[in-house]
DNA sequence: AACCGATATTTTGTATACAATAATCGAACG
DNA sequence: CGTTCGATTATTGTATACAAAATATCGGTT
Protein backbone atom coordinates (compact mmCIF):
# COMPACT_ATOMS: atom_id res chain seq x y z
CA UNK A 1 0.00 0.00 0.00
CA UNK A 2 1.69 3.00 -1.54
CA UNK A 3 1.67 6.73 0.25
CA UNK A 4 0.58 7.86 -3.21
CA UNK A 5 -0.81 11.43 -3.04
CA UNK A 6 -3.33 10.35 -0.68
CA UNK A 7 -3.84 13.75 1.46
CA UNK A 8 -1.58 16.17 0.25
CA UNK A 9 -3.37 19.17 2.10
CA UNK A 10 -1.49 22.12 1.29
CA UNK A 11 -1.57 23.28 4.42
CA UNK A 12 0.40 21.56 7.44
CA UNK A 13 -0.71 20.90 10.61
CA UNK A 14 -2.70 19.25 13.34
CA UNK A 15 -5.86 20.46 11.73
CA UNK A 16 -4.95 18.94 8.64
CA UNK A 17 -4.68 15.70 9.54
CA UNK A 18 -7.47 15.65 11.14
CA UNK A 19 -9.69 16.71 8.46
CA UNK A 20 -7.89 14.16 6.55
CA UNK A 21 -8.04 11.59 8.49
CA UNK A 22 -11.72 12.24 8.68
CA UNK A 23 -12.15 12.29 4.84
CA UNK A 24 -10.38 9.12 5.07
CA UNK A 25 -12.92 7.28 7.28
CA UNK A 26 -15.55 9.05 5.20
CA UNK A 27 -14.31 7.27 1.79
CA UNK A 28 -13.71 4.47 3.51
CA UNK A 29 -10.42 4.52 2.87
CA UNK A 30 -10.32 3.93 6.21
CA UNK A 31 -12.87 1.17 8.26
CA UNK A 32 -13.64 0.49 10.93
CA UNK A 33 -11.69 -1.86 13.22
CA UNK A 34 -8.50 -0.58 11.62
CA UNK A 35 -5.38 0.64 13.59
CA UNK A 36 -3.82 3.64 12.87
CA UNK A 37 -0.30 3.76 14.42
CA UNK A 38 1.11 7.46 15.34
CA UNK A 39 4.31 6.93 13.08
CA UNK A 40 2.17 5.66 9.74
CA UNK A 41 -0.22 8.64 10.27
CA UNK A 42 2.67 10.64 10.74
CA UNK A 43 4.67 9.53 7.64
CA UNK A 44 1.75 9.21 5.52
CA UNK A 45 0.92 13.54 5.77
CA UNK A 46 4.79 14.38 6.10
CA UNK A 47 4.43 16.05 9.57
CA UNK A 48 5.85 14.84 13.22
CA UNK A 49 4.05 13.13 14.88
CA UNK A 50 3.00 15.73 17.64
CA UNK A 51 0.56 17.02 15.16
CA UNK A 52 -0.29 13.52 14.42
CA UNK A 53 -1.30 13.16 18.26
CA UNK A 54 -3.18 16.00 18.80
CA UNK A 55 -5.47 14.85 15.34
CA UNK A 56 -5.73 11.72 17.12
CA UNK A 57 -6.70 12.99 20.27
CA UNK A 58 -9.73 15.04 18.25
CA UNK A 59 -11.32 12.37 16.51
CA UNK A 60 -11.14 10.66 19.92
CA UNK A 61 -13.43 13.79 21.22
CA UNK A 62 -15.39 13.33 17.93
CA UNK A 63 -15.98 9.46 18.26
CA UNK A 64 -14.13 8.67 15.22
CA UNK A 65 -11.27 6.71 16.89
CA UNK A 66 -10.88 5.21 20.22
CA UNK A 67 -7.59 5.75 21.43
CA UNK A 68 -6.18 2.74 23.71
CA UNK A 69 -3.44 3.40 25.95
CA UNK A 70 -0.07 2.17 24.37
CA UNK A 71 -2.04 0.25 22.08
CA UNK A 72 -2.79 2.75 18.83
CA UNK A 73 -5.92 4.30 17.83
CA UNK A 74 -8.67 1.76 16.17
CA UNK A 75 -11.06 3.47 14.07
CA UNK A 76 -15.08 3.86 14.35
CA UNK A 77 -16.78 3.03 11.34
CA UNK A 78 -18.00 6.08 9.62
CA UNK A 79 -20.50 5.66 6.83
CA UNK A 80 -24.19 6.69 5.83
CA UNK A 81 -24.82 4.63 9.20
CA UNK A 82 -23.14 6.19 11.27
CA UNK A 83 -24.22 9.83 9.42
CA UNK A 84 -27.27 8.69 10.53
CA UNK A 85 -26.85 8.31 13.98
CA UNK A 86 -25.16 11.09 14.39
CA UNK A 87 -27.94 13.06 13.04
CA UNK A 88 -30.10 11.16 15.07
CA UNK A 89 -27.91 12.59 18.32
CA UNK A 90 -27.92 15.83 16.61
CA UNK A 91 -32.15 16.14 16.47
CA UNK A 92 -32.33 15.10 20.07
CA UNK A 93 -30.30 17.68 20.81
CA UNK A 94 -31.40 20.86 18.71
CA UNK A 95 -35.06 19.80 18.97
CA UNK A 96 -34.56 20.60 22.66
CA UNK A 97 -32.43 23.67 22.18
CA UNK A 98 -35.33 25.11 20.20
CA UNK A 99 -38.44 24.40 22.32
CA UNK A 100 -36.20 26.03 24.94
CA UNK A 101 -35.22 29.24 22.82
CA UNK A 102 -38.89 29.28 21.69
CA UNK A 103 -39.72 31.25 25.08
CA UNK A 104 -36.13 32.78 25.10
CA UNK A 105 -34.87 33.91 21.58
CA UNK A 106 -34.80 37.99 21.39
CA UNK A 107 -37.46 39.25 18.82
CA UNK A 108 -34.69 41.59 16.74
CA UNK A 109 -32.32 38.24 16.60
CA UNK A 110 -35.47 36.33 14.94
CA UNK A 111 -36.15 40.00 13.31
CA UNK A 112 -32.79 39.38 11.52
CA UNK A 113 -32.49 36.18 10.46
CA UNK A 114 -35.73 35.89 8.98
CA UNK A 115 -34.61 39.29 7.21
CA UNK A 116 -31.58 37.48 5.97
CA UNK A 117 -33.16 34.49 4.91
CA UNK A 118 -35.91 36.51 3.11
CA UNK A 119 -33.06 38.16 1.48
CA UNK A 120 -31.37 35.16 0.20
CA UNK A 121 -35.01 33.87 -1.05
CA UNK A 122 -34.49 36.94 -4.03
CA UNK A 123 -31.13 36.53 -4.88
CA UNK A 124 -29.72 32.98 -4.44
CA UNK A 125 -26.44 32.41 -3.47
CA UNK A 126 -25.85 28.73 -2.40
CA UNK A 127 -22.62 30.14 -1.09
CA UNK A 128 -24.46 32.09 1.78
CA UNK A 129 -27.24 29.96 2.43
CA UNK A 130 -25.25 27.30 4.44
CA UNK A 131 -23.59 30.05 6.08
CA UNK A 132 -26.70 31.51 7.26
CA UNK A 133 -28.03 27.63 8.20
CA UNK A 134 -25.20 27.75 10.44
CA UNK A 135 -26.04 31.04 11.60
CA UNK A 136 -29.59 29.85 12.84
CA UNK A 137 -28.50 26.91 13.83
CA UNK A 138 -26.29 28.74 16.44
CA UNK A 139 -28.22 30.99 17.49
CA UNK A 140 -31.08 28.80 18.47
CA UNK A 141 -28.67 27.19 20.38
CA UNK A 142 -27.26 30.12 22.30
CA UNK A 143 -30.94 31.39 22.77
CA UNK A 144 -31.66 27.87 24.60
CA UNK A 145 -30.25 29.42 27.76
CA UNK A 146 -28.04 26.35 28.78
CA UNK A 147 -24.38 27.04 27.21
CA UNK A 148 -23.45 23.14 27.52
CA UNK A 149 -26.46 22.58 25.66
CA UNK A 150 -25.16 25.10 23.10
CA UNK A 151 -21.93 23.98 23.03
CA UNK A 152 -22.80 19.92 22.44
CA UNK A 153 -24.52 20.78 19.72
CA UNK A 154 -21.28 23.03 18.51
CA UNK A 155 -19.35 20.08 18.83
CA UNK A 156 -21.74 17.51 16.72
CA UNK A 157 -22.12 21.06 14.06
CA UNK A 158 -18.11 20.81 13.86
CA UNK A 159 -17.83 17.32 12.77
CA UNK A 160 -21.16 17.56 10.53
CA UNK A 161 -19.51 20.90 9.23
CA UNK A 162 -16.61 18.63 8.15
CA UNK A 163 -18.78 16.47 6.81
CA UNK A 164 -20.26 18.94 4.31
CA UNK A 165 -16.76 20.34 3.06
CA UNK A 166 -15.79 16.69 1.97
CA UNK A 167 -19.01 16.16 0.23
CA UNK A 168 -19.98 19.57 -0.91
CA UNK A 169 -18.92 18.12 -4.78
CA UNK A 170 -21.90 16.01 -4.07
CA UNK A 171 -24.48 17.95 -2.49
CA UNK A 172 -25.47 19.93 -5.68
CA UNK A 173 -28.58 21.64 -5.62
CA UNK A 174 -30.14 19.11 -2.44
CA UNK A 175 -30.29 21.92 -0.28
CA UNK A 176 -33.09 23.90 -1.83
CA UNK A 177 -36.10 23.04 0.18
CA UNK A 178 -34.56 23.83 3.08
CA UNK A 179 -35.18 27.35 2.93
CA UNK A 180 -38.78 27.11 3.00
CA UNK A 181 -37.73 24.70 6.42
CA UNK A 182 -35.73 27.59 8.01
CA UNK A 183 -38.62 30.01 7.44
CA UNK A 184 -41.13 27.67 8.81
CA UNK A 185 -38.85 27.56 11.91
CA UNK A 186 -38.77 31.14 12.33
CA UNK A 187 -42.41 31.38 11.98
CA UNK A 188 -42.85 29.54 14.70
CA UNK A 189 -40.47 30.81 17.17
CA UNK A 190 -41.71 33.88 16.32
CA UNK A 191 -44.92 32.73 17.24
CA UNK A 192 -43.42 31.13 20.77
CA UNK A 193 -44.84 28.04 19.52
CA UNK A 194 -42.50 26.28 21.33
CA UNK A 195 -43.89 22.54 20.09
CA UNK A 196 -44.25 23.94 16.46
CA UNK A 197 -40.68 25.06 16.03
CA UNK A 198 -39.65 21.66 17.79
CA UNK A 199 -41.87 20.04 15.11
CA UNK A 200 -40.61 22.03 12.04
CA UNK A 201 -36.53 21.44 13.31
CA UNK A 202 -37.03 17.94 13.62
CA UNK A 203 -38.35 17.21 9.79
CA UNK A 204 -35.78 19.58 8.85
CA UNK A 205 -33.10 17.76 10.50
CA UNK A 206 -34.40 14.68 8.94
CA UNK A 207 -34.07 15.74 5.90
CA UNK A 208 -30.71 17.00 6.50
CA UNK A 209 -29.87 13.30 7.72
CA UNK A 210 -31.27 11.82 4.21
CA UNK A 211 -29.86 14.07 2.36
CA UNK A 212 -26.06 14.02 3.97
CA UNK A 213 -26.55 10.10 3.91
CA UNK A 214 -26.94 9.98 0.23
CA UNK A 215 -24.20 11.96 -0.30
CA UNK A 216 -21.70 10.22 1.84
CA UNK A 217 -22.48 6.96 -0.77
CA UNK A 218 -22.47 8.91 -3.37
CA UNK A 219 -19.09 10.55 -1.93
CA UNK A 220 -18.35 6.72 -1.59
CA UNK A 221 -19.23 5.70 -4.83
CA UNK A 222 -16.78 8.22 -6.49
CA UNK A 223 -14.11 7.62 -3.96
CA UNK A 224 -14.04 3.93 -5.43
CA UNK A 225 -14.59 4.61 -9.03
CA UNK A 226 -11.53 6.63 -8.56
CA UNK A 227 -9.39 4.24 -7.21
CA UNK A 228 -10.28 1.89 -10.01
CA UNK A 229 -8.91 4.14 -12.63
CA UNK A 230 -6.66 6.31 -11.04
CA UNK A 231 -4.82 8.00 -13.82
CA UNK A 232 -8.07 8.90 -15.56
CA UNK A 233 -8.77 11.22 -12.85
CA UNK A 234 -8.93 14.89 -13.41
CA UNK B 1 0.76 33.61 43.95
CA UNK B 2 3.50 30.40 44.70
CA UNK B 3 3.20 26.86 43.72
CA UNK B 4 2.56 25.71 47.21
CA UNK B 5 0.88 22.19 47.16
CA UNK B 6 -2.21 23.20 44.71
CA UNK B 7 -2.07 19.50 42.50
CA UNK B 8 0.67 17.16 43.98
CA UNK B 9 -1.10 14.18 42.15
CA UNK B 10 0.82 11.23 42.83
CA UNK B 11 0.67 10.25 39.87
CA UNK B 12 2.00 12.75 36.77
CA UNK B 13 1.25 12.69 32.98
CA UNK B 14 -2.11 13.78 31.02
CA UNK B 15 -4.61 12.34 32.74
CA UNK B 16 -3.91 13.93 36.15
CA UNK B 17 -3.19 17.13 34.69
CA UNK B 18 -6.64 17.07 33.20
CA UNK B 19 -8.00 15.97 36.58
CA UNK B 20 -6.19 18.58 38.48
CA UNK B 21 -7.76 21.11 36.34
CA UNK B 22 -11.01 19.46 36.47
CA UNK B 23 -11.05 20.06 40.67
CA UNK B 24 -9.79 23.08 40.23
CA UNK B 25 -12.31 24.50 38.22
CA UNK B 26 -14.83 22.39 40.32
CA UNK B 27 -13.71 23.81 43.55
CA UNK B 28 -13.30 27.57 42.42
CA UNK B 29 -9.64 27.73 42.15
CA UNK B 30 -9.90 28.97 38.28
CA UNK B 31 -13.09 31.33 37.46
CA UNK B 32 -14.45 31.48 34.02
CA UNK B 33 -12.95 34.29 32.30
CA UNK B 34 -9.38 33.22 33.60
CA UNK B 35 -6.52 32.24 31.38
CA UNK B 36 -4.20 29.54 30.92
CA UNK B 37 -1.03 29.47 29.67
CA UNK B 38 0.87 26.11 28.76
CA UNK B 39 3.33 27.32 30.67
CA UNK B 40 1.89 28.16 33.97
CA UNK B 41 -0.18 24.93 34.44
CA UNK B 42 3.47 23.02 33.35
CA UNK B 43 5.37 24.67 35.89
CA UNK B 44 2.49 24.17 38.49
CA UNK B 45 1.82 20.58 37.54
CA UNK B 46 5.80 19.92 37.16
CA UNK B 47 5.52 18.48 33.76
CA UNK B 48 6.59 19.49 30.42
CA UNK B 49 4.16 21.45 27.60
CA UNK B 50 3.05 18.23 26.35
CA UNK B 51 0.80 16.13 28.50
CA UNK B 52 -0.75 19.83 28.99
CA UNK B 53 -1.17 20.48 25.99
CA UNK B 54 -2.62 17.34 25.53
CA UNK B 55 -4.74 18.17 28.76
CA UNK B 56 -6.20 21.04 27.90
CA UNK B 57 -7.22 19.68 24.33
CA UNK B 58 -8.75 17.32 26.59
CA UNK B 59 -10.76 19.45 28.48
CA UNK B 60 -11.98 21.53 25.26
CA UNK B 61 -13.44 18.35 24.24
CA UNK B 62 -14.88 18.70 27.71
CA UNK B 63 -16.24 22.11 27.28
CA UNK B 64 -13.93 23.15 30.12
CA UNK B 65 -11.93 25.40 28.46
CA UNK B 66 -11.96 27.33 25.01
CA UNK B 67 -8.77 27.13 22.90
CA UNK B 68 -7.86 30.19 21.42
CA UNK B 69 -4.94 30.28 18.59
CA UNK B 70 -2.23 31.67 20.46
CA UNK B 71 -4.16 33.74 23.05
CA UNK B 72 -4.50 30.91 26.10
CA UNK B 73 -7.17 28.76 27.01
CA UNK B 74 -9.94 31.02 28.74
CA UNK B 75 -11.92 28.28 31.41
CA UNK B 76 -15.52 27.79 31.57
CA UNK B 77 -17.08 28.88 34.57
CA UNK B 78 -17.91 24.93 36.31
CA UNK B 79 -19.94 25.45 39.29
CA UNK B 80 -23.52 24.43 40.51
CA UNK B 81 -25.25 25.84 37.62
CA UNK B 82 -22.88 24.81 35.14
CA UNK B 83 -23.58 21.12 36.54
CA UNK B 84 -27.12 21.52 36.47
CA UNK B 85 -26.71 22.35 32.75
CA UNK B 86 -24.71 19.50 32.44
CA UNK B 87 -27.17 17.02 33.57
CA UNK B 88 -29.74 18.11 31.55
CA UNK B 89 -27.82 17.40 28.41
CA UNK B 90 -27.37 14.55 30.01
CA UNK B 91 -30.94 13.00 31.12
CA UNK B 92 -31.37 14.37 27.41
CA UNK B 93 -29.00 11.57 25.81
CA UNK B 94 -30.00 9.02 28.45
CA UNK B 95 -33.88 9.56 28.71
CA UNK B 96 -34.18 8.95 24.63
CA UNK B 97 -31.60 5.80 25.27
CA UNK B 98 -33.60 4.53 27.56
CA UNK B 99 -36.66 4.80 25.41
CA UNK B 100 -34.90 3.00 22.44
CA UNK B 101 -33.33 0.49 25.03
CA UNK B 102 -37.01 -0.46 26.20
CA UNK B 103 -37.73 -2.70 22.72
CA UNK B 104 -34.29 -3.49 22.30
CA UNK B 105 -32.20 -4.66 25.25
CA UNK B 106 -31.88 -8.25 25.79
CA UNK B 107 -33.53 -9.81 28.95
CA UNK B 108 -30.54 -11.63 29.95
CA UNK B 109 -28.73 -8.43 30.69
CA UNK B 110 -31.64 -6.91 32.65
CA UNK B 111 -31.82 -10.42 34.72
CA UNK B 112 -28.10 -10.07 35.72
CA UNK B 113 -27.96 -6.17 36.37
CA UNK B 114 -31.31 -6.74 38.40
CA UNK B 115 -29.57 -9.66 40.43
CA UNK B 116 -26.90 -7.51 40.83
CA UNK B 117 -29.37 -4.79 42.62
CA UNK B 118 -30.90 -7.42 44.34
CA UNK B 119 -27.51 -8.97 46.09
CA UNK B 120 -26.17 -4.95 46.81
CA UNK B 121 -30.06 -4.41 48.54
CA UNK B 122 -29.36 -6.89 50.93
CA UNK B 123 -25.32 -6.38 52.01
CA UNK B 124 -24.69 -3.01 51.30
CA UNK B 125 -21.49 -1.83 49.90
CA UNK B 126 -21.30 1.66 48.61
CA UNK B 127 -18.00 1.34 46.84
CA UNK B 128 -19.85 -1.71 44.62
CA UNK B 129 -23.08 1.08 44.18
CA UNK B 130 -22.04 3.28 42.03
CA UNK B 131 -20.16 1.02 39.98
CA UNK B 132 -23.15 -0.97 39.38
CA UNK B 133 -25.23 2.30 38.57
CA UNK B 134 -22.43 2.86 35.80
CA UNK B 135 -22.78 -0.48 34.31
CA UNK B 136 -26.44 0.33 34.30
CA UNK B 137 -26.42 3.28 32.34
CA UNK B 138 -23.74 2.07 30.01
CA UNK B 139 -26.10 -1.13 29.33
CA UNK B 140 -28.83 1.01 28.78
CA UNK B 141 -26.72 3.23 26.39
CA UNK B 142 -25.52 0.29 24.54
CA UNK B 143 -29.10 -1.21 24.25
CA UNK B 144 -29.77 1.80 22.73
CA UNK B 145 -28.61 0.66 19.13
CA UNK B 146 -27.01 4.02 18.31
CA UNK B 147 -23.46 3.57 19.21
CA UNK B 148 -22.95 7.59 18.59
CA UNK B 149 -25.51 8.12 21.15
CA UNK B 150 -23.80 5.50 23.50
CA UNK B 151 -20.58 7.06 22.67
CA UNK B 152 -22.43 11.23 23.72
CA UNK B 153 -23.19 9.19 26.99
CA UNK B 154 -19.92 7.99 27.67
CA UNK B 155 -18.12 11.20 27.07
CA UNK B 156 -20.83 12.89 29.54
CA UNK B 157 -20.29 10.26 32.16
CA UNK B 158 -16.40 10.24 32.13
CA UNK B 159 -16.90 14.04 33.11
CA UNK B 160 -19.37 13.28 35.92
CA UNK B 161 -17.64 10.38 36.87
CA UNK B 162 -14.41 12.70 37.89
CA UNK B 163 -17.21 15.29 39.44
CA UNK B 164 -18.26 12.36 41.93
CA UNK B 165 -14.92 11.30 42.23
CA UNK B 166 -13.53 14.50 43.27
CA UNK B 167 -16.87 15.63 45.73
CA UNK B 168 -17.33 11.43 46.44
CA UNK B 169 -16.04 13.13 50.41
CA UNK B 170 -19.14 15.09 50.20
CA UNK B 171 -21.55 13.15 48.61
CA UNK B 172 -21.80 10.39 52.56
CA UNK B 173 -25.05 8.73 52.15
CA UNK B 174 -26.90 10.60 49.29
CA UNK B 175 -27.26 7.80 47.29
CA UNK B 176 -29.80 5.73 49.30
CA UNK B 177 -33.06 6.23 47.68
CA UNK B 178 -31.01 5.83 43.82
CA UNK B 179 -31.62 2.13 44.50
CA UNK B 180 -34.86 2.03 44.39
CA UNK B 181 -34.93 4.55 41.04
CA UNK B 182 -32.75 1.92 39.89
CA UNK B 183 -34.59 -0.74 40.07
CA UNK B 184 -37.41 0.90 38.76
CA UNK B 185 -35.87 1.39 35.49
CA UNK B 186 -35.11 -1.99 35.11
CA UNK B 187 -38.71 -3.04 35.94
CA UNK B 188 -39.93 -0.86 33.60
CA UNK B 189 -37.44 -2.32 31.03
CA UNK B 190 -37.89 -5.69 31.70
CA UNK B 191 -41.79 -4.41 31.11
CA UNK B 192 -40.78 -3.10 27.33
CA UNK B 193 -42.69 -0.13 29.01
CA UNK B 194 -40.92 2.41 26.83
CA UNK B 195 -42.22 5.54 28.52
CA UNK B 196 -42.41 4.08 31.66
CA UNK B 197 -38.79 3.67 31.84
CA UNK B 198 -38.28 6.86 30.14
CA UNK B 199 -40.13 8.64 32.92
CA UNK B 200 -38.24 6.54 35.40
CA UNK B 201 -34.50 7.52 34.46
CA UNK B 202 -35.80 11.06 33.93
CA UNK B 203 -36.81 11.38 37.52
CA UNK B 204 -33.58 9.19 38.34
CA UNK B 205 -31.42 11.77 36.96
CA UNK B 206 -33.60 14.58 38.11
CA UNK B 207 -32.42 13.45 42.06
CA UNK B 208 -28.72 13.12 41.09
CA UNK B 209 -28.54 16.31 39.28
CA UNK B 210 -29.67 18.12 42.25
CA UNK B 211 -27.35 15.56 44.55
CA UNK B 212 -24.47 16.75 41.78
CA UNK B 213 -25.43 20.00 42.44
CA UNK B 214 -25.66 20.52 46.02
CA UNK B 215 -22.31 18.51 46.26
CA UNK B 216 -20.79 21.19 44.71
CA UNK B 217 -21.82 23.84 46.36
CA UNK B 218 -20.64 22.00 49.74
CA UNK B 219 -16.56 21.37 48.15
CA UNK B 220 -16.38 24.74 47.33
CA UNK B 221 -17.53 25.92 50.68
CA UNK B 222 -15.17 23.70 52.24
CA UNK B 223 -12.68 24.61 49.76
CA UNK B 224 -12.62 27.83 50.79
CA UNK B 225 -12.59 27.03 54.49
CA UNK B 226 -9.79 25.13 53.75
CA UNK B 227 -7.70 28.37 52.00
CA UNK B 228 -8.51 30.43 55.06
CA UNK B 229 -6.57 28.39 57.89
CA UNK B 230 -4.60 26.27 55.66
CA UNK B 231 -2.67 25.10 58.95
CA UNK B 232 -5.78 23.55 60.48
CA UNK B 233 -6.34 21.41 57.61
CA UNK B 234 -6.38 17.63 58.28
C1' DA C 1 4.60 -30.78 22.63
C1' DA C 2 2.82 -27.24 25.58
C1' DC C 3 3.59 -23.65 28.68
C1' DC C 4 6.15 -20.23 31.10
C1' DG C 5 9.57 -16.63 31.21
C1' DA C 6 13.06 -13.46 29.44
C1' DT C 7 14.32 -10.57 25.83
C1' DA C 8 13.72 -7.77 21.78
C1' DT C 9 10.91 -4.81 19.18
C1' DT C 10 7.30 -1.92 18.50
C1' DT C 11 4.44 1.83 20.10
C1' DT C 12 3.03 5.17 23.01
C1' DG C 13 4.16 8.89 26.66
C1' DT C 14 7.12 12.72 27.99
C1' DA C 15 10.76 16.15 27.70
C1' DT C 16 13.26 19.64 25.30
C1' DA C 17 14.57 22.59 21.47
C1' DC C 18 13.24 25.39 17.76
C1' DA C 19 10.06 27.94 14.53
C1' DA C 20 6.06 30.69 13.61
C1' DT C 21 2.55 33.61 14.90
C1' DA C 22 -0.06 36.84 17.39
C1' DA C 23 -0.30 40.26 21.19
C1' DT C 24 2.03 44.16 23.34
C1' DC C 25 4.65 47.99 23.98
C1' DG C 26 7.16 51.99 22.24
C1' DA C 27 8.48 55.42 19.22
C1' DA C 28 7.95 58.23 15.29
C1' DC C 29 4.90 60.81 12.51
C1' DG C 30 0.74 63.30 11.23
C1' DC D 1 -2.33 64.47 21.38
C1' DG D 2 -3.83 60.62 18.75
C1' DT D 3 -2.58 57.24 15.43
C1' DT D 4 -0.01 54.05 13.10
C1' DC D 5 3.82 51.39 12.12
C1' DG D 6 7.57 48.56 13.76
C1' DA D 7 10.28 45.88 17.09
C1' DT D 8 10.02 43.10 21.05
C1' DT D 9 8.11 39.62 23.76
C1' DA D 10 5.26 36.15 25.04
C1' DT D 11 2.75 32.07 23.63
C1' DT D 12 1.49 28.58 20.82
C1' DG D 13 2.69 25.02 16.99
C1' DT D 14 6.00 21.59 15.38
C1' DA D 15 10.03 18.61 15.30
C1' DT D 16 13.15 15.50 17.43
C1' DA D 17 15.13 12.77 21.14
C1' DC D 18 14.52 9.88 24.89
C1' DA D 19 11.97 6.95 28.39
C1' DA D 20 8.40 3.77 29.64
C1' DA D 21 5.11 0.45 28.68
C1' DA D 22 3.19 -3.28 26.19
C1' DT D 23 3.24 -6.75 22.89
C1' DA D 24 5.43 -10.22 20.18
C1' DT D 25 9.06 -13.47 19.71
C1' DC D 26 12.14 -16.90 20.99
C1' DG D 27 14.25 -20.12 23.98
C1' DG D 28 14.13 -23.11 27.93
C1' DT D 29 11.81 -26.11 30.96
C1' DT D 30 8.40 -29.43 32.42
Amino acid sequence: MPPTSSSNRSSAGKVAVAQGLILECLCGVLNGGERLTEAGVSERFSVSRTPVREALLELTGLGLVELRRNCGAVVQPFGPDQIRDLYAVRTLLEVEATRLAASRMEPEVIDDLQEAFNRLKKNKLPDHQWHLDQQLHSAIAEASGNPRLASEIARQATLIQTVREAVSDAMQGIHTTTLNDHLRILDRLKARDADGAAEAMQKHLQQAADSAAKSVVQLRKQHRSNARQPSTRL
